[in-house]
DNA sequence: CATCATAATGACAACGCTGTCATTTTACTC
DNA sequence: GAGTAAAATGACAGCGTTGTCATTATGATG
């Protein structure tokens, strides 16, 4: 039978709630009785009860992350982020893979919370990105965390920004930097802001070096190699090609990749690719792809630290105080598909 | 602020334990007093406390899955499959990602256990194949389940089985219908047994078809794609290089296709390539691989509930009959890497 | 050194459920 | 229809914490 509060107090020579104190870091125990305290719970190798602390306290200890995203790398990387951040606060958590297009997605995610008590919920795109699931958790008083793509935050809820027009503008004009006039885009889904960032950060970097952009040279698809492949050969089929190829995540530019090779069209001398997000694809193809990389557990982590001090400041009644929210840049990695 | 028990009691106008009898499928109630209540449940909406059930009962519903396993593909097929066969047994889960050279590997878990108080843990390689592992979780009496290679089970304690042998068996044999004798095969790290389960039904599959295996094109790796690249180098660079291959994994395949093609070498004309696992890298690939699938998801589910059951049946104190472990073979899946 | 404010600690009732055991109802027998 | 076994239900005490409020120790002040 493990140790609970009552064996450490006795073995302390302390009252239950002194130990309560304790473990909870309330911080009015004098130095010389939490010592006693701390080595009855070492000696004990006494841990909280979660059941009890989740029954008798207001909260529970536990954190949901809500994910409907395709990319098996991302969610694995923000659930690792999640979890190291929830560790080190003695938070748990319970994980809830869903789809954001069900129409009943709203109810499911309340009733969620509700059922399972969590205190509290981080959203990634797209589900951080839907105004109704949104309102609907403000509405019930669900705290979250969102992670977006942005440069600035939309409102002073939590939320930790990636900025993928910044990215976008960058690997744009590396592909510049390497000579390259007609450049073309092929978008994901125009649903996801990351998308539109892209988008945004592409015709920037274009305007800022006086290209103007041909507008047969966007293609619009989903975030996925077919997407690439098809693109490829409508834009490869153009009176004027395009010499370079921005495409708005790795899955595309893989499936590009693959299309122009089909073609007989050689990478990076006769086009250059460049993905984005980093994934395994970019390094297992050929030539490997030039891409820019976001440290997603990082940013993960960095979005549940900021999720537990918005809990913690509303159990203690303090004034929320709005932090700014963390952006992050993803960073330009330059791989042989976009070398001269 | 929902339902509780006791609520549901009044309106229903019985006593709060005759809730507890339906809510927890004990049969002892009559179906008149059990739909009054069942109705009740539905009218207010009521969802047992998580925290309470766990304080008051004996167990947590709460089941863990640690994992260390680079494949994020995999990991999440795990994880779905696992979630739904929590959700549809009132289990949560608790997933716990670790890295198994870790020294520490076993105070770690068992301290997780301990502190999460879990009910059981669901093992997956290559943790599942670790003998001081299982020991250690026997010794604590810890409840597991395990997912692994082979196609009998090594003992009489819960666990589901994948059949790589006979699945690389296949794949073997039709390379071997193809017209191929010179078959090349590169192995993952030895320490998973689907390593050895694979290379296994590799040789089976030879001896069956009379085929004499030559030492010289039998490679190991690891499961990558620098295995993949380098081994097919090296292969190629033989006197009598192969005129196929089979690659452990999926990940190994695209890299020795990609080293392949860098050399000048057509697939599948001068050389077929399979895999296994058939990963998304699978279909992303010039030419697609040819590999074999697990359903990953539904074997996790099955595990997971061989888990469950065992629970319930030591909760009842009743005799753990022991139910023959669950076998998959995975499917081979033909693509254009080794057609004709 | 008495007085008072404040810091530190403790006593005890919840929290919502399950387990145990007692009690009531039902069904069956002669 | 009385007697009995079995089925159905209920009363009540915990489970291990936290929150509330009461109590005691400490230190500052005049």
């Amino acid at each position: 039978m493990s140790a609970t509060i009552k064996s450490v107090a006795e073995y302390a020579g302390v009252s239950i709630k002194t130990v309560s104190r304790v473990i909870n870091n309330e911080g009015t125990v004098k130095p010389d009785t939490l010592a006693k305290v701390q080595q009855a719970i070492d000696a004990l190798d006494y841990r909280p009860n979660k059941a009890a602390r989740d029954l008798a306290g207001r909260d529970n200890y536990v954190l949901g992350y809500v994910y409907d995203n395709p990319n098996a790398y991302y969610i694995l990387a923000m659930q690792n982020g999640i979890l190291k951040e929830c560790r080190a606060n003695g938070y748990e958590l319970l994980i809830h893979p869903c789809d954001a297009t069900n129409a009943n997605i709203i109810d499911e995610l309340v009733n969620m919370v509700n059922s399972a008590r969590l205190a509290g919920l981080i959203l990634s795109p797209p589900l951080s990105e839907m105004p109704d699931v949104l309102q609907a958790m403000d509405e019930k008083g669900i705290q979250y965390v969102r992670v977006l793509s942005g440069d600035k935050a939309p409102d002073d809820k939590p939320c930790v920004l990636v900025d993928d027009y910044q990215a976008a503008r960058q690997i744009t004009e590396h592909l510049i930097n390497q000579g390259h006039q007609r450049i073309a885009f092929i978008a994901g889904e125009k649903q996801h802001h990351s998308t539109t960032e892209r988008e945004r950060g592409f015709y920037q970097a274009l305007a800022d070096r006086g290209i103007h952009p041909d507008p047969d040279l966007v293609v619009e698809g989903t975030y996925s190699f077919g997407t690439g492949v098809q693109s490829i050969q409508q834009l490869l089929a153009l009176p004027e090609p395009p010499t370079a190829l921005f495409a708005c995540n790795d899955e595309i530019a893989a499936g590009a990749l693959f299309g122009a090779r089909m073609q007989g069209v050689d990478v990076p001398e006769a086009l250059a690719i460049a993905g984005f997000e980093n994934s395994p694809f970019s390094t297992q193809t050929f030539p490997p792809l030039t891409t820019a990389s976001q440290p997603t557990a990082q940013i993960a982590q960095r979005a549940t630290s900021s999720l537990i001090r918005s809990l913690q400041a509303r159990k203690r009644k303090a004034e929320n105080q709005t932090v700014p929210a963390d952006i992050f840049v993803p960073e330009l990695i330059v791989r042989e598909s976009t070398s001269r």
